[in-house]
RNA sequence: GCCGCGUUGGUCAAGGGGUUAAGACGCCUCCCUUUCACGGAGGAAUCACGGGUUCGAAUCCCGUACGUGGUACCA
């Protein structure tokens, strides 16, 4: 059978880490097996609609490198891959639902619900469910008789169809991950199948369209699992449990305290999101991954290892190495707290070693938004060799790589100031001086010639070079000293050294 | 409350009856470097608790605690 998977996000909001990690897993397996991702829009929820949203998540995995298979946008057999364009294909499969006794109208009004709650609420139980034992006392198809339902029905009475849960039964079925997982049905309520405005609940949708589009495996949160039960049911009921796929429900992703949100994000400084996403309401923005200065190949490298790894020490993989590697055997039952400190370190570690070329598509794009012009690439390129191992983000180049373009905005001078006297002072504008006349501008003749010159002047060549630094690069940070002349030229050299002297 | 799932250093984790209980991040010390990093060498730190089973338990079983998710005409 050919594997076919799927990731089924609703298009509410910025797609967080977990979400990506479930498209991950979902894409490696899929590869790993030869088989299809399928990406299928979830908006049931008309209520929830977000503009926008649906191509932000597209865009998110574009960026990932994660693309589907079969979506709105690439298209495929087994469309349309929008669930509220198939609105019209669910209500048949909840009618045969009824008309076999497993399902049942629902007429009660969003007021009676409450009521129902309000009424069987207690200490014991804050929740009371619209279950077994309730669905007696409301007006539903089982409570009213046949001739009231039909003329309810022939009214256009607004309705639901609610899935009926079997009493005393106990429903059982293998997670991937989990091993055997049972519940018993008396405690589990009657579902919404198909809401009133004829959309179907989460829990009717995904089973049919697993079934209409020959999935073969389903993966999805842990927090599903609770309902795993009602969707059992409908595949016995609708499909027969010998169609259904193979579900593994994966460990979340848990924030310093509890399920990782976006409120997370904003108190502990890391993003939650893969990207950018602003909400179109406040306007307020989130900062994702990409923006922060994240390589996707280290976004995804460090998400595959949160809840799984080969059992091996290896911790750096491609995405190839991935798919080779992958197994959903190998993913743990356990959520896990999501580390920042580690994720910047898997960055660092991709910009490592990536090439400057390879890089130097990304930084570009971020020192121009810096204000950085680059007019030469080689250039770049050269520049990006020499300090890539001292940025963790992308975003880390404004600071390490700028001054190689632009003189510096500001001079630490107080980095210099407690050291510095007229010996110093005298030091720098010979050095100048020598410096014009130096015919050829090489990084052992450049050194060369301040050595010397420091000797003469019985000044500790190791003291000269932080001021040096400092006036061709601002602050205390950079590569060596002279390779930064080097590179940036005699008349920058000078000039840096010129105008810093002014100041100290 | 009830139900599900989980529990190896601060974090991610290997290990699934006999191990000095790997490794990584972070932290600390030292070396390299008269910047910051990279790199190198060390260090501190762990099997939630209580009962079983067993010659032997981090590993198997039961209980407790704790964590986490669910308990919507949201997904």
């Amino acid at each position: 059978m050919r594997v076919r998977v799927r990731f089924a996000p609703s298009p509410t909001g910025g797609l967080h880490l977990g979400g990506v990690r479930t498209v991950l897993y979902n894409y490696l397996f899929a590869k790993h097996h030869k088989g299809d991702f399928i990406l299928r829009v979830e908006d049931t929820d008309q209520t929830r609609f977000v503009p926008g949203a649906e191509e932000y998540i597209f865009n998110c995995l574009k960026w990932c490198g994660l693309e589907p298979d079969e979506s709105v946008v690439q298209g495929g057999e087994y469309g349309p891959y929008r669930q509220s364009e198939r609105k019209p294909l669910y209500r048949q499969y909840a009618e045969t639902l009824v008309a076999n006794g497993h399902a049942y109208y629902a007429f009660d009004t969003p007021e009676e619900l409450e009521q129902m709650r309000a009424a069987n609420k207690t200490e014991e139980n804050p929740s009371p469910q619209y279950d077994h034992n309730i669905r007696k006392k409301m007006r539903n198809s089982l409570t009213l008789t046949e001739a009231e339902v039909k003329g309810l029905l022939e009214k256009g009475t607004p309705h639901v169809i609610r899935i009926a849960m079997p009493e005393n039964q106990v429903v059982s079925f293998t997670d991937m991950i989990r091993g055997e997982i049972s519940f018993e049905t008396n405690l589990v309520d009657d579902k919404v199948l198909l809401k009133a405005d004829g959309m179907p609940t989460y829990h009717l949708a995904v089973v049919v369209d697993d079934y209409l589009m020959k999935i073969s495996h389903a993966f999805r949160g842990e927090e599903w699992l609770p309902s795993a039960p009602v969707h059992l049911l409908l595949w016995k009921h609708l499909f027969g449990l010998d169609q259904m796929p193979q579900w593994a429900h994966l460990p979340l992703i848990l924030g310093p305290s509890g399920k990782l949100s976006k409120r997370d994000g904003a108190k502990y400084g890391f993003p939650v999101f893969a990207m950018n996403w602003s909400d179109y309401k406040t306007g307020e923005l989130t900062e994702g991954f990409k923006e922060k200065g994240f390589l996707p190949e280290a976004f995804i490298n460090m998400l595959a290892l949160i809840g799984w790894n080969d059992g091996t020490e290896q911790e750096l993989y491609s995405i190839d190495e991935l798919i080779e590697k992958f197994s959903l055997e190998r993913v743990h039952a356990s959520g896990a707290k999501f580390d920042y400190e580690k994720a910047k370190w898997f960055n660092h570690e991709w910009i490592k070693r990536k090439s400057a070329k390879e890089l130097a598509v990304d930084v570009k794009p971020i020192l121009e938004a810096a204000g950085i012009v680059v007019e030469n690439d080689a250039f770049l390129e050269q520049v990006i060799e020499l300090v890539k191992d001292r940025c963790i983000l992308l975003t880390d180049f404004v600071q390490q790589a700028g001054f190689f373009f632009r003189s510096p905005e500001s001079i630490d001078t107080e980095a210099v100031k407690p050291k510095w006297n007229d010996e110093k002072q005298q030091f720098f504008s010979e050095f100048c001086n020598q410096l014009q006349e130096l015919q050829n501008w090489q990084l052992a003749d450049i050194e060369l010639l301040f050595k010397n010159l420091a000797a003469a002047k019985s000044i500790k060549a190791g003291e000269l070079q932080l001021p040096m630094r400092v006036m061709l690069v601002g602050g205390k940070f950079g590569p060596a000293v002279f390779q930064i002349a080097e590179l940036i030229g005699k008349e920058a050299t000078v000039a840096r050294i010129q105008s810093a002297l002014k100041l100290l």
